[in-house]
This record gives C-alpha cells, structure tokens and sequence, in this order.
RNA sequence: GGACCCGUAGCUCAGCUGGAUAGAGCGUUGCCCUCCGAAGGCAAAGGUCGAAGGUUCGAAUCCUUUCGGGUCCGCCA
C-alpha cells in the first residue's frame, strides 16, 4: 500500500511464510493476519496475530503454528529476534539497522512520505461545508469545514482521486426570503439615491418611502414577511442600485413580478457565495466544484432521477403512517409521491414530493446525488452537521437505488462546538455583540496571536483535536495559549525546535546519506520507531475517515522528541550538535531533520503551516 | 413511541475496525530546576471501560436488553 509502510512489508512477508507453511489453503485464508505496534513496547516493535488467525482454518494450535512462524521470521533480515507469546502471538524485534533506515527514507521521500496507494485512484467526491448561501458563515459551519478540508487531504494523501465540492442550496424557501430581504434593503438604498426620486411617489412605495423604511414598514407596504434583514445585504443592495438603478420596481409600485424577484435573487445568492468563499478562504478551505441546486433543478436533473427510481419500480403514491408518540397538530393523513427507502435498510419510506405535487429538499438531494453519480464518482462522502443524523439512511438508500449498489455514501457527522471563554461558554447572540460570523472568530483570534494566520492554524488544528462525532468545547484561551495544555503549540514547538537545531547547524546537506549507526539512544529509537508508524497512520486514518488521528498521532510524535531533546539537556552527550563527534551529529540532525519532515507532512494534512520558530 | 450519536482515571479525551497487564494531557502527590538548551523535567497514585446477558481461543471494541446525556423525527431547508 505504501512503500514506506514497514509493518505492510513485514506483514506481506509473514502471509508469505503462512502461505508456504500452509500450502493447502486458499490464499483469501490471509485476510485477517495483522501486523502491527504491540500495546507494550517491552513485546518489541511488531506484533501479528497470523498464527491464530489461520491456525482454525489449519486445524493447528495455534501456540505451534506460531512457533514454526517465529523461527521462519527471525531468519529474515529486518528482523533481530521472534518469539511466540501468549495466545499465538509472534513478537518482532527488528534489526536497529534496519530502523534507522527509515529515517533515510524520510529523507529521501521528503513529505511525500507516507504517501499511499490505498486508495488506488478511485474518484471520491466530498462534499462540506455547504452553508445556506443567505448570509456569511457562522461558527456552527466550523467545524465540518476543517473536518471536511483536513479529510480532503487526508485522502489525497492516501491514493485518493478527491472532489471537495460545495453545495449550493440556491433553490426553495430560504432562498427566496433571501430575495425579499435584499429588496427590502435595493428600495431602502433607491430612495436614497437620486433615482429613487422618480419612484417615490408610486403607489404603495409611497407609504414606504414616507416611513422609516424599516423592516415592519416594509412588511407593511408589500404584505410579506421577511425572515432575514442582515446589515450583510446593505452593499448587496447598493450594488443592485448601481447596476439596475430604479428599473426593479414596477409600474405601481407594488409587488415585484416573480422575473424580478428570480433577478434579486440570483444576485444576492451570487454575492453571498461570495462572501462564503472569502470566507471559507480565511480558514484555508477552498473547494473547487460548486454544485446549484437550481441549476440541477433547471437541468431536469429531479425529473431524470424520478424516472429513474420510477423504472426500478420504487416510486409510489402512498400514505405515510403517523410519527409515533405526540402527533404534530395539523397531521391529518395525506397521499404523497414515496420513494422505497424501507427496501434499502432505511425505516419508512420517504416523500418525494408535497401533497401539492411540488418536490422535497429530498427529491433534489436525490437529483444531487445522481449528478454525482453520473460524474463518475465511485465513492461519495458527506461532512454533515449531527442534527442531520437522521438523514443519513435516507440518502445512503437513495445512492444504493440509483447506482444499484456500486457507489458507496459515507457521512461523517460532524458534532456541535461550544465555544468558550474563561471557562464559560460564549453565547452566540447577535444582540451581545458576541461572536456570530465565523469572521469574529477569526478576527478575534487574530488580535490574541498577532496574525490571521496563527489564528487560522489554531483554529484548525484545536477542531482537529476531538473525534467529529464527539461534541467538544473550543475553549479561546487554550488555542492561543503557548504551554504543554494546547496540543496545536505542543506540535508546532516541536517542529520550531527542530528547525532550529537545523538552523544553527547551518542547514547541512546531503543528510539522507548519514550513517545513522550512531543513533542508539532507546529515545532515538522510540522516536524513529514512531516515524515508522507515520505510512499505517495515515491509511488507517484514512479508511476511517478520521483526520483527528493525525492530530493525536502528531502529538505523540512531538511528545517522543521533546523528551529526546530534554534528554539532552540533562545529559550533554546526547546533544544534537556535537562539535567533537561530527559523525554522531550527523546522524542526529539526519532524524531531526525527519522528525520535522514528518511533522510537515502530518500538518500539511491538516491544513496547518509548520511554524520555523515560535514567537 | 422510534431513529442516530455519545457514555473509558477527579476533569477533557485517545484507544490503530476483535488481541496480550486499557493509554495521553490536565489536576493531585513527591522529587529536580543558583550556571549549562527550564515559555520546564522525572516519577507515583488514580479504572468492575454506565449496567446485565450473549457471540469465541480472546470483547472497551461485535449482538441483545437496560440506564443516563445529546440530536432529530410527514408536506423545514
């Protein structure tokens, strides 16, 4: 899988000898036969379960087969010594050697290492962030946008083909009270104008322009009601002034014709996705494929995905039971257009479309989802809020109907972040004057570290630090703080440490030929044996769709290196410059110069820029 | 009534998709730090993995039941 990863190599020669001991039995038989980092260190460097994995299938016990496994490994090579233990265990100690070899390979592959082929290339389209575009972002969008970003690269980084698109949700109701609102504010900004004069007196208009031209005046005027008013629209409206002067409102001043309204709309949705992006492109997200869900709409999209469900015969007109429990006070039994979601593991059937005939946010989420399919995509993922939960069968039902089981959905659910200041949370009201936008955030952050840039890497890293489905608490203070407690400085001072020793050794070339024979340190050795663990790290992480795990597995990294550096505090000789010892310092600052390649590796897939030194 | 997520040390959380004696940070306790790479370091204590059954060589991990917290539940997006 990867090339770099020591524990597949090791694994590919143990199912080799099993093969060979075990001649008689199929070759998927191997499947299961694990390589990995026993939990106590004191076992040794690898540990695989092979032995009791095929000893059933090879009617042997398995303490035997693990014997004879044992003594076909320890003639290998990479390997010092094997040993059967417990159950059916072999224990690997490798060759020193042949770790210290990894950190040549660190710096031969540079960051590429780690680099894999699990993924083999496959099309996977993700899709994040997503956000209404009816205003700027807000914190709650956080989250998933750096748990979507950091996926995104940790797929990349597995062998992946990865799409990071953004969903538009330019069709419907929010978007049309989006409408409303920017031209409650474009008639606000005309009256104001001189080319307001010449409307000002036009049935309804007048009252409105005689008013205070506030949002119940409106309201008033044009027998609507808004459901947003943001400040955010005020230059939106002002650009619609500028371009389109006085011609938006209608002969009698009244209603808009449903043209202008489709107009007002596609602007403001255009200059809120725009607002998006800027800032989506604070946090470092930038996605490249922007899907409308008008567009699909316009394209006939539901209409193909209709009758497509409709050939497989899993489109019908039924009558939903009622929810258990309490009853919503206006349900009364209604025939609706159902799609058989219960055919595909999913509870109840779902409705596609209202009473009335029109479509549900479903039937074009199903549209969405055939337009990814039919691009090709062989697995789709999904960073969702956790309110979405519900959701998630409904859709995974829909794609096993569509692409008749041959593309695979995945949701991770991202979970509510709370965030807090001096241990209290910060309460998300307009009216406080507390932080809304996901711009407050940043620009607070900001002010406490000196730079948009340390506040967006804090931010990153800090909602990278908790599993997505966990609810976590984004504590202020903790992110910007310099001590041991904020795991986003413990890593980034790692690698200032070792970009420093660099430094003040001159930069040496050439370190991916040091002789390493001088590393033998047991703390050398534990960190090099971590850097051997970053290949399996990232597939691992990867498979689960886990981008946390390369925060924690960072942190343990820059955790092995701080001790090997306070090491060298207590004891000179362990210093990584020597002056009197040229062949030792080489070969320390050949692992410094890995440890800080990795951790490189490990923040570019978090979307964080490694730090040269802390300020 | 049902679905989904979560429940692991005093606190905040990991636990590599079923492996060996369950880990980290904080907090607590003890020791070290006048100078040398101290925005600290070393070490210890702390657990019936919410509970009860089951599956098997083996369970924090899978299944069932149950308790607690969260999210959600036809024509909202």
């Amino acid at each position: 899988m990867s090339t770099h990863d020591i524990f597949a190599a090791l694994r590919a020669r143990t199912v080799a000898i099993l093969a060979e001991l075990l001649p008689e039995l199929p070759a998927d038989s191997f499947a299961r036969v694990q390589m990995e980092p026993p939990r106590d260190a004191s076992h040794g460097d690898m540990a695989t379960n092979g032995a009791m994995v095929v000893a059933k299938l090879a009617k042997l016990p398995p303490p035997k087969l693990a014997a004879q496994l044992a003594e076909r490994l320890s003639a290998l090579p990479e390997v010092a010594e094997a040993a059967p233990a417990g159950p059916g265990f072999v224990n690997l100690r490798l060759e020193e050697g042949f770790l210290r070899a990894q950190v040549g390979a660190v710096l031969a592959a540079g960051e590429a290492f780690g680099d894999s082929t699990l993924g083999a290339g496959v099309k996977v389209d993700l899709e994040y962030v997503s956000a209404n575009p009816t205003g700027p972002m807000h914190v709650g969008h956080c989250r998933g946008a750096v748990v979507g970003d950091a996926l995104a690269n940790l797929l990349a980084k597995a062998g992946y083909a990865v799409t990071k698109e953004y969903y538009i949700n330019d069709a419907g109701a929010q978007v049309q009270a989006l409408a409303w609102a920017t031209y409650w504010r474009y008639l606000v900004a005309l009256l104001a104008s001189p080319a307001g004069a010449e409307v000002a007196g036009r049935g309804p208009l007048a009252g409105f322009a005689a008013s205070a031209r506030g949002r119940e005046d409106f309201e008033a005027a044009l027998g609507v009601t808004l459901q947003y008013g943001g400040d955010y629209l005020v230059p939106v409206a002002e650009a619609l002034v500028a371009r389109h002067g006085a011609a938006l409102v209608p002969a009698d001043g009244g209603t808009p014709t449903a043209e202008t309204l489709a107009l007002v709309q596609a602007f403001a949705v255009a200059e809120m996705m725009a607002a998006i992006r800027e800032d989506l492109a604070l946090l470092g997200v930038k996605q490249e494929v922007f899907v409308s869900e008008l567009g699909l709409i316009k394209d006939g999209k539901l209409e193909q995905a209709e009758a497509l469900l409709d050939a497989k015969g899993l489109i019908y007109t039924g009558v939903l039971e009622p929810p258990k429990g309490k009853l919503p006070d206006d349900w009364e039994p209604r025939p609706q257009q159902l799609f058989r979601a219960s055919q595909f593991g999913d509870e109840v059937d779902r409705p596609m479309r209202k009473s009335d005939g029109s479509g549900t946010y479903f039937a074009n989420d199903i549209a969405n989802h055939l337009h990814k399919i039919e691009r090709g995509f062989a697995e789709l993922i999904h960073v969702w809020g956790a309110d979405h939960a519900g959701y998630v069968k409904r859709m995974q039902a829909v794609v096993k109907a569509l692409a008749d089981g041959q593309v695979k959905l995945d949701v991770v659910l991202a979970q509510i972040v709370r965030v807090m200041r001096n241990g209290e949370p910060v309460r998300m009201s307009k009216r406080a004057g507390t932080f809304v936008t996901l711009r407050d955030l940043l620009e607070d952050l900001a002010e406490m570290t000196g730079s948009m840039a340390a506040a967006r890497d804090a931010v990153r890293f800090t909602m990278l630090t908790r599993k997505a489905d966990a609810q976590m608490d984004f504590d202020l203070d903790r992110a910007v703080e310099q001590s041991r407690e904020n795991p986003a400085f413990y890593v980034q001072y790692a690698h200032a440490r070792c970009r420093s020793v660099l430094r003040t050794a001159g930069e040496p070339a050439d370190l991916a030929s040091a002789p390493l024979e001088a590393l033998t340190d047991p703390a050398e050795l534990a960190l090099i044996r971590r850097i051997a663990a970053w290949p399996r790290t990232v597939e691992a992480a990867a498979l689960a769709r886990e981008p946390h795990r390369i925060a924690f597995f960072l942190h343990d990294l820059a955790g092995d290196f701080h001790v090997l550096w306070n090491k060298g505090r207590e004891d000179a000789t362990l210093r990584f410059i020597r002056d009197d010892e040229p062949e030792a310092t080489r070969a320390r600052l050949a692992l410094v110069a890995a440890t800080a390649t990795v951790i490189r590796s490990g923040l570019q897939v978090m979307g964080v820029e490694a730090v040269q030194e802390m300020r």
